[in-house]
DNA sequence: CCTCTTTATAGTCGTACTGACCATTAAGGA
DNA sequence: TCCTTAATGGTCAGTACGACTATAAAGAGG
C-alpha cells in the first residue's frame, strides 16, 4: 500500500447480514422494510455502518443483536462473505458493504429491532426483489452455506444445542433444496467423529407419532473427511 | 442499510494482492519492498488505494497490471479473499482493506512495477514476516487456493494454455506440499469431464530426458464432481 | 549400438465409500 | 388391536481411490 503516491478517496463501510435460519424445516431469512429512498417499502438485508472504533465483524455482530433481539449473539456463527463495492450499488453516495451470512439455530420472533423498520422472517425463496445488490448478496450467501455444508460441520449452527439427527437432516435438505435418504444421512454423520455426540440416555418426541429420536450435540470436529457431497444437480463425473 | 440514524465515518479503502505463481515446481509471491514508514525496508503485499470510480475488483486488477507489468491482465484468475477492518491494522489511519489472490501462469521477472518500491518473486515459505497484518493474508490465500484446488478446476489457471499433466500435478504439490501418486493423478484429472483436453498430436519434451509428454488445454468444467481431496493431513474418518 | 536412466503412460487389485434398497423398532391414532 | 408414522439397523452392488506393477519412449554414457 502507497500513501505518498496517489490521492485517496474516503469510503462509507457499512456491513450487511444474511440472517439464516430454518423454520418449519425451511430456509428463512430475516429481512427489513425500507422506510425512506431509495428504495423506500422494498425489502433488504440488515445492516449498518461501520463504526470508527469497530472492526466489519464487531459491526456486523452489534448489528446481529440489535436485529434479531437476542441476548446471547456471542455463540452465532458469522461468516464474511465478500465485500460489494461497485461504484454504483447506492445511488446516493459511494458505499463500500461488507457482507455476512449468519446462522441462527431458532427463529425468535423479530418486529422492528433498534431500528424503526420493521423486520420479518421470509421464506428464501419469496425473498422477492430486494433494495441495492441484496438479492445477489442473498444468493452468494445461499451459495456459500450450501458449499460449506459439504466439508465442515456448520449444518450444527442451525441446530439448538441439543438436536435429532432428522433436524440435522432438515438442515441439509432446505439448504440444499434436495431431499436425501435417511438411512444414509445417519450412517455418513454417525460415521464422521466429531460432526456429532449422543447425549447419553436422551430422546425426543419427533412431534407426537413415530419413535422418538435420540438427541445429539455438536462434536469438537469443524472439517468433514471426506466430505458429504450434495446430489449431483446435472451430469458429472461419476 | 440506515444512513439517517447513525453518523458515519470515512475510510480509506484499498486493495492488498497476493500474487501467486509457479517458479521452478515451487510456490512463489510477489512481494514489493516498503520504502518509508511504517514498515520501512519491510516486504509487503502489492497493492494500492480503490479509486473514487473502480469497484475493488478493478482497482485489484489495475493494480496487478502495474505492478507485474503484463500487457494482458483480463484473462488472469482474480479471486476475492476477505476483508480486512481491524481499527488498528495500519497505525496511520483508518484502513479498510480487501484483500484478493491472483494466479499467474507463468513468472515474469518484475523489478519495481509502477511504484519507486523493489517488486520480487519470493518462495511461498521464505516470505519472512511481511508489513502490516500481510502475513495472514498471504496464509489466507494460501488455505483457499488449496482448498479451491480439490472442487475446482482452478489449477489450470497457475498453467500456460498448453500444459502437461506433470506440470499440472506439480501445481497440486507445489500449493499442498505434498506428493501426489503420477497414475493416480493422471486417471483422476482425465476421469473428470471438461478439466482437460488433450491437444492432438502435440506434445513435448520435459527437460531432456523421458519420454515426451502429451499436451492438454483447461477445458469447459470450472467445478470437479466428485473433488480432489487431498492426502488426509491428520487421522480423520477415513 | 547397446544399456541404463528417466519420465510418461497403462493397467491391476483390494478397500472404502456411497446410493438404493429392505427390515425392524417404538411411538400415537383410529 | 391394527394401522400409520418415524427412527433405527442392515444388505448389496457399483464406484472411487490408494498402492502398486508393468510398459513405452526419450536421452546419456559406455
Amino acid at each position: 500500500m502507497e500513501y505518498d503516491k496517489h490521492a485517496y478517496e474516503p469510503f462509507a463501510v457499512t456491513v450487511d447480514l444474511a440472517v439464516l435460519t430454518l423454520r418449519a424445516g425451511a430456509l428463512h431469512v430475516l429481512l427489513v422494510e425500507r422506510g425512506q429512498e431509495p428504495y423506500a417499502g422494498s425489502w433488504a438485508l440488515p445492516g449498518g455502518f461501520v463504526q470508527p472504533d469497530e472492526s466489519a465483524e464487531t459491526a456486523a455482530r452489534r448489528e446481529l443483536a440489535e436485529e434479531t433481539a437476542l441476548s446471547d449473539v456471542s455463540g452465532l456463527h458469522l461468516e464474511q462473505l465478500r465485500t460489494y463495492s461497485e461504484p454504483d450499488r447506492d445511488p446516493r453516495m459511494r458505499v463500500v458493504s461488507v457482507a455476512f451470512a449468519a446462522l441462527l439455530p431458532d427463529a425468535p420472533e423479530v418486529h422492528g429491532g433498534s431500528d424503526a423498520a420493521q423486520a420479518r422472517w421470509v421464506p428464501y425463496d419469496e425473498a422477492g426483489p430486494l433494495a441495492f445488490d441484496h438479492d445477489r448478496i442473498l444468493a452468494d450467501a445461499h451459495e456459500r452455506v450450501g458449499a460449506k455444508l459439504e466439508y465442515t460441520c456448520l449444518a450444527t449452527a442451525f441446530c439448538p444445542p441439543e438436536f435429532t439427527l432428522g433436524e440435522l437432516q432438515q438442515v441439509y435438505e432446505a439448504v440444499w433444496g434436495t431431499a436425501l435418504d435417511r438411512p444414509n444421512f445417519r450412517r455418513k454423520v454417525l460415521a464422521t467423529p466429531g460432526f456429532v455426540e449422543p447425549v447419553p440416555g436422551a430422546s425426543r418426541l419427533t412431534g407426537g407419532r413415530g419413535k422418538p429420536a435420540a438427541l445429539y450435540r455438536a462434536g469438537a470436529a469443524t472439517a468433514l473427511h471426506p466430505p458429504l457431497l450434495r446430489p449431483t444437480p446435472e451430469g458429472h463425473s461419476a
